[in-house]
RNA sequence: GUUCCCGUCGUCUAGACGGUCAGGACGCCUCUCUUUCAAGGAGGUAACGCCGGUUCGAGUCCGGCCGGGAAUACCA
C-alpha cells in the first residue's frame, strides 16, 4: 500500500500557521514513506471561499516549499461526481430525502433543549420496515440525509489521540445534500478521500467530530477507511486562540517579518512533534523521523522567542552571499540601496552573527550605506580629552594604513599604547564617529568593509564637530 | 446540558515494561570571553492540575474532581 497523505483547506482566507503545520506533517509523512501528497481546496462554501484564499494557499504552500504531487483539485469541480453519488446512495437506501423545513428543524431544537435534551434530528422522514413516512408536502425542496447506523459504535484507532469510540447513539442523521442539492462538507471529504485513495488524513483537532460520521458514510459507500490523526491547534505567543486580532499570523508574513523559511518549518515541525532532544535538524532529517507515534496530543503555545533563536541559527549558518540575496529585499523597504556601499555580502558577513531576523539585519546595515548624523550625545560622551589628541594622529595615521582589518586594528592599537589609553578609549569614539551609534561588530571590521575613504571622512567630520 | 479531546519547568518538549537527582531546548539569572552590544563558553533558576485508590514503589495504572478546548448547522 502506498502512503496517500493530503491537505485539505479551505479557501477562506490566508494560510495561517496552524494550517502551515497541518500541510506540513501530511507532507512529511507522505515523504517519510514515499507515497504521494495531494492538495485539496475544499470551496464547497461559495459564501466565503475566495479565489485570493487560494491564491494566498498556493504561494503560502510554495514559500514553505511544501510540494503537492497531485491537485489542487476544487471540490467545486466535482459536483457531478458527489451527485452520482448521492443518487446511488439514494438507490441503496443508505440515504433519504428529508422534507422538515429550516423552520421545523429550529423549533425541533428548541424544544429538545427546553427539555435538557440533546439537539438532534429526529428521523421523522427516515424510511424504516414497517413505518409509513408523512405525505410528501408540495413546494418544498428536500434535503437528503444519511442513514446512519442506529445501534453500535463508531471506533477507531487515531495516530495521535489513540483509540476514541463514539456511539452511534450520539449521531443523528446528518444533511449530506442542501435543498438546492449542493452536497455539504461531510459528505464531500468522504467521496474525496475515497475517489483520491487517501490512506492518511492527518489534519486538525476540530475533525475530531466529523470522524465518526465519515466513516460511517465511508462505510456506506464501501470504501476504505483511511487512518486519522488529529493536530491538536496552535495557540498565540499569549496563550490565546489564535484569530485575526492575535496576529493570526499567516505564513507569509514571516518572510516579511525576516524570517528563513527553514526556521519556520523547523520551528513547526518541532512544535507538537519530537525527535528526542533534537532541536535544530533539516527538513531531509525531518522527512526521514516524522512519525505520528511522536506527535503531542495537547495544545502548543507558539513561542516567538524560540523562533527568532531558532532562526538566528539558521542565519548564522547561511553563507554571506545567500545571505546577501535574503537580506537585499527588507533592505529596500527600508529604502536603503545596497549599491551605494561595499559589497552587500560582506556586510552580511559582518552582520550575521548578531541579527536574529533578516529585517534586523537590514536595519542593522543601514550605516554602511548611508552616512549616519553625527549624534552629539554620544560624540560628548565617548570623544573626550584625552583619545581626542590620539585620534587626531590616528587619523594622519590611516592615510597611509595598508587598509586592511589586521592593520586598522594595528595602527589603533598602536595609538592607544603611545598614548597609554585603555581600549575602549580609542574603539567607543571611532565607533561613533563612523557608525553613529554604540552597539555594532568589530569597529576595524567595519571600517576595513566601509572603505577607507568614507571611513575618513566620517572621522573627521566626526573631529570637527 | 450532552458527547468527544486535552492537562510535565514561564514556553516547546523527553518520559516503551510503574523504580530517573523528572532530561533537553528557548527565555531568565550568574560567571566567563571581549573592542561596545551581541554571539560563544561554563553554571544556575524552574514542572508532573487536584483528591483518592492499586502497589514495596505512580508523571506513568484505576476512579473522581477541577481547568481548557471542540462539536452539537441546509459552515468547512
Amino acid at each position: 500500500m502506498t502512503v496517500r497523505s493530503r491537505f485539505a483547506p479551505s479557501p477562506t482566507g490566508y494560510l495561517h500557521i496552524g494550517g502551515a503545520r497541518t500541510a506540513l506533517y501530511a507532507w512529511a509523512y507522505a515523504r517519510r514513506h514515499g507515497g504521494q501528497f495531494i492538495l485539496r481546496i475544499e470551496d464547497t462554501d461559495v459564501e466565503r471561499s475566495t479565489p485570493e484564499a487560494v491564491q494566498a494557499i498556493v504561494d503560502g504552500m510554495q514559500w514553505l516549499g511544501l510540494q503537492h504531487d497531485e491537485g489542487p483539485f476544487f471540490q467545486m469541480q466535482r459536483m457531478p461526481r458527489y451527485k452520482e453519488v448521492i443518487a446511488q446512495m439514494l438507490d441503496a437506501g443508505t440515504a433519504y430525502r428529508c422534507y422538515t423545513t429550516p423552520a421545523e428543524l429550529d423549533a425541533l431544537r428548541d424544544a429538545q433543549r427546553a427539555r435538557g435534551e440533546k439537539p438532534r434530528y429526529d428521523g421523522r422522514w427516515r424510511p424504516e420496515d414497517g413505518k409509513t413516512l408523512p405525505a410528501v408536502p408540495e413546494g418544498i425542496n428536500p434535503v437528503i440525509r444519511f442513514r446512519n447506523p442506529i445501534g453500535g459504535a463508531v471506533a477507531w484507532e487515531d495516530g495521535v489521540k489513540g483509540r476514541i469510540e463514539i456511539a452511534n447513539a450520539e449521531l443523528d442523521d446528518l444533511i449530506i445534500a442542501r435543498g438546492d442539492g449542493t452536497p455539504t462538507y461531510n459528505f464531500c471529504v468522504c467521496v474525496d478521500d475515497w475517489d483520491m485513495k487517501i490512506t492518511h488524513v492527518i489534519r486538525g483537532d476540530d475533525h475530531v467530530n466529523n470522524t465518526p460520521r465519515q466513516i460511517n458514510i465511508l462505510k456506506a459507500l464501501g470504501a476504505e477507511v483511511p487512518v486519522y490523526a488529529h493536530l491538536s491547534m496552535i495557540l498565540g505567543d499569549d496563550g490565546q486562540k489564535l484569530s485575526k486580532r492575535h496576529g493570526a499570523v499567516s505564513v507569509m508574513d514571516y518572510p516579511a517579518k525576516g524570517y528563513l523559511r527553514d526556521a519556520v518549518l523547523n520551528y513547526l515541525a518541532r512544535l507538537g512533534w519530537s525527535h528526542g532532544d533534537d532541536e535544530v535538524f533539516s527538513m531531509e532529517q525531518f522527512c526521514q523521523w516524522f512519525d505520528l507515534d511522536h506527535i503531542t496530543p495537547s495544545a502548543a503555545q507558539f513561542n516567538t522567542e524560540k523562533l527568532n533563536w531558532l532562526n538566528h541559527e539558521y542565519i548564522k549558518k547561511t553563507e554571506p552571499a545567500e545571505l546577501a540575496t535574503l537580506v537585499a529585499p527588507h533592505l529596500a523597504t527600508l529604502a536603503i540601496d545596497a549599491s551605494s556601499g561595499p559589497p552587500l555580502a560582506r556586510v552580511t558577513e559582518l552582520l550575521r552573527e548578531r541579527t536574529p531576523t533578516l529585517v534586523e539585519m537590514a536595519e542593522a546595515a543601514r550605516y554602511f550605506y548611508l552616512r549616519p548624523a553625527l549624534n552629539a550625545e554620544l560624540l560628548k560622551l565617548h570623544l573626550v580629552d584625552p583619545a581626542k589628541h590620539a585620534l587626531y594622529e590616528l587619523v594622519n595615521a590611516f592615510a597611509s594604513t595598508n587598509w586592511t582589518k589586521a592593520d586598522i586594528s594595528a595602527a589603533i592599537k598602536a595609538a592607544v599604547a603611545k598614548h597609554a589609553l585603555k581600549m575602549p578609549q580609542l574603539m567607543m569614539p571611532l565607533r561613533v564617529m563612523v557608525t553613529g551609534q554604540t552597539q555594532t561588530p568589530a569597529i576595524d571590521a567595519i571600517m576595513d568593509v566601509l572603505g577607507r575613504e568614507e571611513t575618513l571622512a566620517r572621522i573627521k567630520s566626526g573631529l570637527a564637530s
